[in-house]
DNA sequence: CTAGTATATGTCAGATCTGACATAGTAGCA
DNA sequence: TGCTACTATGTCAGATCTGACATATACTAG
């Protein structure tokens, strides 16, 4: 993993394990963190997009502001989970999904 | 929701709140559910076609095989996240996962 | 400036998920 | 039959995530 990107997740509050790939283990965290980053990103263009407030969305889906704005900052304390179900709120499809997943 | 389909998603551990589908609230809660079972299905496929043991993807991923079988199985107590790691665990890539996603 | 609206950030008790373990079931083979 | 490998299911203490709340910051409009 570059340097510059590690500090940028440590400072979102990230703690990035060893250099694992250097036992050939992986490259599997950062996906998962990308992927988590992606899907926030996503999250957030749609729900301005549909003219939606953090407190508008965390009432749709009985959550609380604080955490909607914790996913879109990509809080390593927000599940997958709950940004997904964030999305399918908003009226996100499959296909939206897999869009958003694969954009990059 | 047809109720055969309920049926068979309360026979797997998942508790279905009531039609709020009648406030114009949702589907989101099924289509979350669904989400995670085609995921669950993708894993135990991939896995499979990788010749790997449930024993041997738990080692990789420092779960345990219980946990694997569980998210095969489309236990409700296993998270989304769990599931997402297991994948990219196994290499499957963004375009495979939203391949998995879509599929249906 | 003041008020109103939206968003960001920190905290914490309670809810949920986790790995580990035990155990049961299943399939193939000698 | 026994033996081995693999998978399924239940349990639980400890780890992690959650909503709620307080508070801070940023931006507009009056």
């Amino acid at each position: 993993m570059r340097e510059g990107k590690r500090k940028k997740l440590e400072a979102k509050g990230w703690k990035i394990g060893g250099p694992r790939e250097l036992l050939g283990l992986s490259g599997e965290e950062e996906s998962y963190i990308e992927l988590r980053l992606r899907l926030a990103e996503g999250l957030k263009a749609r729900r301005k997009a549909h003219g939606v407030s953090q407190i508008e969305l965390a009432q749709a889906m009985r959550s609380s502001q604080s955490r909607v704005a914790k996913m879109e900052a990509g809080d390593p304390t927000v599940s997958l989970d709950l940004i997904v179900k964030s999305l399918l709120t908003l009226g996100t499809s499959n296909r939206e999904l897999a869009a958003i997943i694969t954009r990059g």
